[in-house]
DNA sequence: TCCCATTATATCGTATTACGATATATATGC
DNA sequence: GCATATATATCGTAATACGATATAATGGGA
C-alpha cells in the first residue's frame, strides 16, 4: 500500500476549510469598510468594544486590552493611545495599583460604538447562518440554528 | 419620553458582541502561531488553502486570489509573487486568456498546506462549539450542534 | 524593613504589507 | 480596427505589530 496517500490527507475537505476562512474574511472586511465609513479603523472600533464588552469582573486595563484583542502587552499601550487621540476613550491610573491604567469610553466613543454595534449585529444576523454552515461544513458536523 | 436612550441601544448586549470577535480572534491567532512554527505567515497559507480549495468551476487566477483573500487585485500581485519566491506555488500565464496568470500549489506547498490544514481541523473542531455558542449569544439564537 | 522577583505600562527602531496611483498587455464589442 | 474593459504588474507611502528595552509599582520572604 505504499502508493496510497496518508488516510488523513484524503480527507482533508479544502472547499469547505477555505470555505469557512473565506465567510470569516468577509465578516471582517464588512466590519473594516463599516468602520472606515463611520471615520474609525476596525481594530480601533474592536478595541472600544473589548473594552465596553469587558465582563464586570474583570477591571479594563491595558493588559486586559491586550488579551482581548489577541495582541502584545505594548501593542495595546499603542492602541490605547491612539484611541485617546481621537477622543474615543480616556485613561486614568488605577488608585488601587498604581501600575495599572484604566480605560473608559467617552460620550463621543459610546456613540461611535452604539451606532456600529447596531451595524454590526445587523451583519451578524444576515451573515451568521452561511458562517455557521460553512464551519459545519469544515468540521462535518451538521448544524441546527434554532429561534 | 425624551429622557430614553433609542430602544435599539439599551438592547444591544456588548458583551455577546464582544464574545463573539474574541473567539474570533483567539482562532485567528491560532492560526498564526501554528503557520509561523510552519515556517509560513499566516496570510500565505491561508493563501494556499484558498488556491487549492477553489471551487472546480474557477479557474486559480490572481483575480480569483484577491477575491478570495478579500484584498485589492495588486495585493494579491505582491502576495502571489511572495508565495512564489518562497518555492510554493508556480505562476504560469494562461494560454486561452493571455491576461491572466493562474496559480498553482508546488508538491512542497502541497505537504505544508496538508500539514496545516490538519491542524486547523483539529483546532475547529475544538474551538468550533465555542465559536458557534458566542455567535448565537450575539444574534440571540440557539444553535445545536449534532453529529 | 529591605531587597529582589514579578507585574504593568511605556518607548523606540524595524520590518512587513495593504493600498492608491499608475502603467502595460490582452481581449472584446461595435 | 478602434475604443473600452479586463487582468496583471510596479512603485512610493502610510500604518501598525513586534522585539528589545526601560521605568515604575507591588509583594513576599530573609
Amino acid at each position: 500500500m505504499g502508493w496510497m496517500k496518508k488516510r488523513t490527507a484524503r480527507q482533508i475537505d479544502y472547499q469547505a476549510l477555505a470555505g469557512f476562512r473565506y465567510e470569516i474574511r468577509r465578516y471582517l472586511r464588512f466590519g473594516q469598510q463599516a468602520a472606515r465609513a463611520a471615520g474609525i479603523d476596525a481594530q480601533q472600533y474592536q478595541a472600544l468594544l473589548a473594552i465596553k464588552g469587558l465582563p464586570r469582573s474583570e477591571k479594563a486595563t491595558v493588559g486586559a486590552l491586550a488579551e482581548q484583542m489577541q495582541i502584545e502587552h505594548h501593542s495595546a499601550v499603542e492602541l490605547s493611545g491612539r484611541l485617546e487621540r481621537h477622543g474615543w476613550i480616556r485613561r486614568a491610573r488605577s488608585r488601587a495599583d498604581r501600575r495599572e491604567v484604566l480605560l473608559h469610553l467617552t460620550p463621543r466613543g459610546e456613540r461611535l460604538l452604539e451606532n456600529l454595534s447596531l451595524l454590526h449585529r445587523r451583519e451578524l444576523r444576515s451573515a451568521g447562518p452561511r458562517l455557521i454552515e460553512a464551519l459545519g461544513a469544515a468540521i462535518h458536523r451538521r448544524i441546527v440554528v434554532a429561534d
